[in-house]
RNA sequence: GUAUCUGUAGUUCAGCGGUUAGAGCACCGGAUUGUGGUUCCGGUUGUCGUGAGUUCGAAUCUCACCAGGUACCCCA
C-alpha cells in the first residue's frame, strides 16, 4: 500500500473509537467528580518553552516544525551549514525551528498558568486531555502520537493533594477493573542519598542506575555507577540503599537511620509517611513505596508515582508527580503544583489483552427499521421520529434491499433490535420487533413502540 | 544510538530451487422474492517490498536498498 498514516501513528476505527471513548469517558468523569475544570493548549509550542525541560533525551525526542517561508536567510546559510557538519543538530534546528509539537501536557500547562495566573482561580485544578507527540522508535506500547489524560493542581503546597491524585488513580482503574500498582517515592529522599555519598550533582545517575536495578541487578547497577565515577566506597555506602527490602513500614524505618543527618531527606520520608498514612485512610491498598523509581524529567521536586498493569507486560500506564519550580522558568515564582497523567492509548492495549472492554459499548444504534418499500419505510421515518424523542438511537435502512442484506447489515452493527413494518403490518397497524441476541421476535401495536423500549 | 526478526490477494498467512503461486477470513451471487448470526454451492482479487547477482530455472538462495515489527536505552 503506497499511502499510510505516518510512521508510530494510527488510524482509529469506528470500534477502536468507541473502545477510547469508554477510557476517556470514564477518566472525564472522575475528573468531574473531583471538580476539576478542562482546558486545553496548542499542539505546537515555541521551542522556547519546550527545551530544557525533558532532560536530555527529551531534547532528542522533540518534534520541530520547520518554520515556513523563507526559513534561512542566505548570509546565515554558512553558519548553518557548519552545525550540520559538526553534527550539532540542535543547534542547527534552532536556526530554521522556532515551534514544536508538545512533549506532554504538563510544561504546557506550566506556561499556560503564567500567561492566564490573572484569569484563574488557586489553587487551581485542571484536567486535559489531548494528543502528545514524541519522535520515538515506535515499538509495542509506545507510538509516535499518544493521548495523555492529565489532571493538575496547582498553587497549593498540601499533601492532600498528592492524597487526592492517588485517589483519583484507584478510582479510574477500580472502575476500568484494570488490577494495578501504584509505586510511590519522592524526588527529596533520592537527592538526599545524592547527598549523603557526597554527589549532589549526580542525581540523575544515581536515580538512573537506581532505576534499573530490577533490570540489571546489584552487580550491574554498581558496575553502572563505578563507570559513571563513583567510587568503591561511593558505592559501598549506598548498598544498604540499593538492598532495601521489604513492607513500606519496613523500608521506611531502614532510610530514617540512613538520611536522619540531612534535613531534605528527613522532610522527604515525613511526606512519603503522611501521603501513605492517608491512603490507608481512604482505603486505598496497592501503593508501594519504591526506592527504584526515579523517573527521568528533569521538573519534579517532590512525591513521584507510576503506575503498572498487574497481569499486562506494560511499560507504565501513569505517572506524575510534584514540581514545585516549573511556572518559575516562565516567570511566576512560588506556585508548587502536582500532578498525573494517564496514558490512554497504553491502557486500551492493556484493557484489550486482558479482554476487559464492556460488551455494551460496540452498540451505536439500538433499533433498526427493515426496508420494504416506499409506503412503508415513510412509516418507519414516523416510527424512528417517535423513538428518538424517548431518547432511544434507532435507524432506517436506507434501501429496500433484500433482507438479507439488511439483517446483516444489523448483525455487523451490533444493532440489538430489528423492526419489521411490511404490508400486512400497516393494514392491520402492528409492528414485528426481532430481538437479535436471541432471536426472539413479538408483533405489537405501533403505538406500543417507544414504551416497549424503555 | 545498539541488536534482532519479517515483507506473498483487501486482510491473516501457507508455499522455502522445478508446470499456469494457494488456503482461511472478508466481499459478491445462489440454495432462501418476509428473517441476520450457524450450514452448503459458485465467483472476484496478485509488479510474491525494490534492484542486482547465482542458476538451465528464483516467491524460494546471496547481497544492497526500502518498509514494518520486536528487544535494549528511555518513557505514557
Amino acid at each position: 500500500m503506497e499511502y499510510k498514516a505516518v510512521k508510530g501513528t494510527r488510524d482509529f476505527l469506528p470500534l477502536q473509537m468507541q473502545k477510547r471513548n469508554y477510557i476517556f469517558d470514564t477518566i472525564t468523569s472522575v475528573y468531574k467528580s473531583h471538580g476539576f475544570l478542562q482546558i486545553e493548549t496548542p499542539a505546537m509550542e515555541n521551542l522556547s518553552t519546550l527545551m530544557g525541560k525533558y532532560g536530555e533525551e527529551g531534547d532528542k525526542l522533540l518534534f520541530k516544525i520547520l518554520d515556513s517561508g523563507m526559513f534561512l536567510r542566505s548570509e546565515k546559510f554558512s553558519s548553518f551549514e557548519q552545525e550540520i557538519n559538526q553534527s550539532r543538530i540542535n543547534k542547527a534546528a534552532s536556526m530554521i525551528c522556532e515551534k514544536g509539537l508538545r512533549y506532554d501536557l504538563t510544561v504546557p500547562f506550566a506556561r499556560f498558568v503564567v500567561n492566564h495566573q490573572n484569569d484563574i482561580v488557586f489553587p487551581f485544578k485542571r484536567y486535559q486531555i489531548q494528543p502528545v507527540w514524541r519522535a520515538d522508535k515506535p515499538q509495542k506500547g509506545r507510538y509516535r502520537e499518544f493521548y495523555q489524560c492529565d489532571a493538575d493542581i496547582i498553587g497549593s503546597n498540601s499533601l492532600m493533594n498528592e492524597v487526592e491524585l492517588l485517589e483519583i488513580i484507584s478510582e479510574v482503574f477500580n472502575r476500568l477493573r484494570l488490577n494495578v500498582t501504584i509505586k510511590l517515592n519522592n524526588r527529596k529522599i533520592l537527592a538526599a542519598i545524592a547527598s549523603i555519598i557526597g554527589h549532589e550533582d549526580k542525581i540523575t545517575e544515581i536515580t538512573v542506575a537506581i532505576d534499573k536495578l530490577d533490570k540489571i541487578g546489584l552487580n550491574g547497577v554498581e558496575q553502572e555507577l563505578s563507570q559513571d565515577g563513583f567510587t568503591n566506597d561511593d558505592i559501598a555506602s549506598l548498598r544498604p540503599i540499593l538492598q532495601i527490602k521489604g513492607s513500606n513500614e519496613e523500608k521506611i524505618s531502614t532510610l530514617k537511620t540512613f538520611v536522619s543527618t540531612n534535613e531534605q531527606g528527613v522532610k522527604g520520608l515525613e511526606e512519603l509517611q503522611y501521603v501513605l498514612d492517608k491512603c490507608k485512610t481512604v482505603g486505598i491498598d496497592n501503593v508501594e513505596f519504591d526506592i527504584t523509581l526515579a523517573r527521568g524529567l528533569n521538573y519534579y521536586t517532590g512525591a513521584i508515582v507510576e503506575v503498572k498493569a498487574d497481569d499486562v507486560a506494560m511499560g507504565s500506564i501513569t505517572g506524575g508527580g510534584r514540581y514545585d519550580n516549573l511556572t518559575g522558568i516562565f516567570g511566576l515564582k512560588d506556585v508548587s503544583g502536582v500532578g498525573i497523567s494517564f496514558g490512554a492509548d497504553r491502557i486500551y492495549d492493556c484493557l484489550e489483552e486482558l479482554d476487559l472492554f464492556p460488551e455494551d459499548i460496540k452498540t451505536a444504534t439500538n433499533v433498526l427499521f427493515i426496508n420494504f418499500g416506499e409506503k412503508e419505510s415513510e412509516k418507519c421515518l414516523e416510527l424512528a421520529k417517535n423513538l428518538r424523542s424517548a431518547n432511544i438511537s434507532c435507524e432506517v435502512y436506507p434501501d429496500s434491499s433484500k433482507m438479507q442484506k439488511q439483517m446483516k447489515y444489523a448483525n455487523n452493527r451490533n444493532i440489538p433490535f430489528v423492526c419489521l413494518l411490511g404490508e400486512n403490518e400497516i393494514s392491520n397497524n402492528t409492528i414485528v420487533i426481532k430481538n437479535m441476541l436471541s432471536g426472539e421476535q413479538t408483533t405489537i401495536n405501533q403505538h406500543e413502540l417507544c414504551q416497549y423500549f424503555k
